[in-house]
RNA sequence: GACCCCAUCGUCUAGCCAGGUCUAGGACACCGGCCUUUCACGCCGGCAACACGGGUUCAAAUCCCGUUGGGGUCACCA
């Protein structure tokens, strides 16, 4: 029965690969290995406008670089394809036309703009929030009648009006919620495509998953999915939710407050063994408690059961001391082989050298006037704390801007090439009244730690966008402590 | 706010399920020392925690209840 264990990770692309994806995607790798079962990477694309497929190809490629590989998904197949959702459009529209013709769903033909107002009245009378069961009670033959005719509408789940629905977590043990709180969860959107619950309960049974393991913020959607697999008349998976990555302060992680595209580790140095074997850390001790150890030992020991629940905080000094371990451990020659990977390969190397030749003149001076394409973090000396202020703005203003930037401009889908990374900048000077000769020093600062470099554009492009953002949020902290 | 989850050093955690062996163990960070031409590594040592209040019990970090605190979720996003 063990061989029979199938694990999944299911992230969905509308950004950078995210840590905490490479940590669900650790844990379940680890037990279908354990187990000698499978572990299934699926593509959960159904959201039209955010998806796109540049963020895909990063995620594969993180989780290949982290070595989680899996054994089916949609660039190695396998016989539950296909392994993107957009795909698989057909197989939730029978699925949940078999839910609206047991009644177990219903079409909903309530306006977006009836819903907002809805809520916006149960806000201001504090009422809990969710939908009304508008079209609940809809006659069975109007509802047919109206979709015929072409009427807009999504399907939602017809929940329990009382009782509760009982679900077991292997972690947490039995979790119960009244059935009354929870309102009909829309399952299919006006667009003909599935939402999660909706697609990931269907995929999961049909992709033959025996044990869903996914971050804690799933808890509340869980009677949901459970309600959803009875009305299947499906067996339930074993439940797992996994403790949240944390700031420092607690709340889940988030980019404000720490790096958390694996693009940024894999380019700040970071090695992938020492990526997991810290991930693993994040709620898991060996027997022998001792913190270093392979992916190998990992599989070896690992036991799902024994995951503590404390929200572990992110602690980016202690993954930093066991990368060095890491690092100390490699022979000159495995180092070299590492190096030629990352920072100093032919590809990186090819992109530095075209915007560094004219302005050094021994071979040598790459490596100083043209440092920060090659490390992580930066420090920025005294020349360039007082250049990061803009000319005629406040450290506050500056960082304001920087702030605004990262959020509104840079955007994570933003494709990032020099020309577009132009533009954003320009669109932002426009937009908040900045002119370019006040904002580029400042950008130019926060992103290399020098005044003098090549031509800002070509630089951050080549800087990568992850590493950008991240060097203008810290920009953004020394700012901060600037009076 | 409602619902749900969680609670051991600043941080990651062991111990808790099968209560005594816990004057609570390890690791990161920090501090001190050793090694050393420097720095780093390495080694040795130090600082530092059972959130609070009630029960249950001969005995509670461990079991139960409550309080407090933290977190998550409340979308035609996942």
């Amino acid at each position: 029965m063990a061989g029979d264990t199938r694990t999944r990770i299911a992230p969905s692309p509308t950004g950078d690969p995210h840590v905490g994806t490479a940590y669900v995607a650790l844990f379940n790798f680890a037990l279908a290995r354990h187990a000698g079962g499978q572990f299934v990477l699926r593509i959960e694309d159904t959201d039209r406008v955010r998806s796109n497929p540049e963020s895909e190809r990063m995620i594969l490629e993180s989780l290949r670089w982290l070595g989680l590989q899996w054994d089916e998904g949609p660039d190695v197949g396998g016989e539950h394809g296909p392994y993107r959702q957009s795909e698989r459009a057909d197989i939730y529209r029978d699925h949940v036309e078999q839910l609206v013709s047991s009644g177990a769903a219903y079409p909903c033909f309530c306006t977006r703009q009836r819903l907002e107002e809805l809520r916006e009245e149960q806000r201001r009378q504090k009422l809990q929030l969710g939908y009304d069961g508008h079209c609940r009670s809809l006659a069975a033959d109007e509802a047919r009648q109206r979709r015929l005719a072409g009427e807009e509408h999504v399907i939602r789940l017809r929940m329990p009006g009382d009782g509760e629905t009982v679900t077991n977590d292997l972690l947490r043990g039995e979790i119960r919620f009244a059935n009354a709180q929870i309102d009909d969860q829309v399952l299919l959107k006006s667009d003909g495509l599935p939402t999660y619950h909706l697609a990931n309960v269907v995929d999961d049974h049909l992709m033959e998953i025996t044990h869903v393991i996914r971050a804690e913020e799933w808890i509340s959607s869980l009677p949901k999915h459970v309600q959803l697999y009875h009305a299947f008349g499906w067996q339930l998976p074993v439940f797992c939710h996994l403790p949240l990555l944390r700031n420092a302060d607690k709340s889940k992680i988030s980019k404000r407050k720490n790096p958390v595209s694996i693009n940024y580790y894999r380019r700040a140095g970071y090695l992938p063994e020492a990526m997991c074997n810290y991930l693993a850390l994040m709620g898991w001790t060996m027997p022998d408690e001792r913190d270093e150890f392979s992916r190998e030992e990992f599989i070896e020991e690992f036991r799902l059961a024994d995951v503590s629940l404390g929200g572990p905080v992110f602690d980016l000094d202690k993954l930093t001391w066991l990368n060095g371990r890491y690092i100390r451990q490699l022979e000159p020659e495995q180092l070299l082989e590492r190096l030629r990977e990352e920072a100093v390969s032919d590809a990186n190397l090819l992109q530095v050298l075209p915007l560094v030749r004219e302005r050094i003149d021994t071979l040598d001076a790459l490596f100083d006037y043209g440092q920060f394409f090659f490390i992580g973090d930066l420090v920025y000396d005294d020349d360039a704390r007082a250049r990061l202020v803009a000319k005629g703005r406040t450290p506050a203003q500056t960082a304001k801007a920087f702030r605004l930037l990262v959020e509104e401009q840079l955007d994570p889908l933003l494709d990032w090439r020099a020309s577009t990374i132009e533009d954003a900048l320009r669109a932002f000077c426009e937009r908040h009244e900045w002119t370019s000769k006040e904002l580029f020093m400042p950008v130019r600062i926060a992103v290399t730690g020098r005044s003098a470099t090549p031509p800002l554009f070509d630089t951050m492009a080549v800087v990568g966008r992850e590493m950008c953002r991240r060097r203008l949020r810290c920009a953004i902290e020394v700012l901060r402590g600037m009076k």
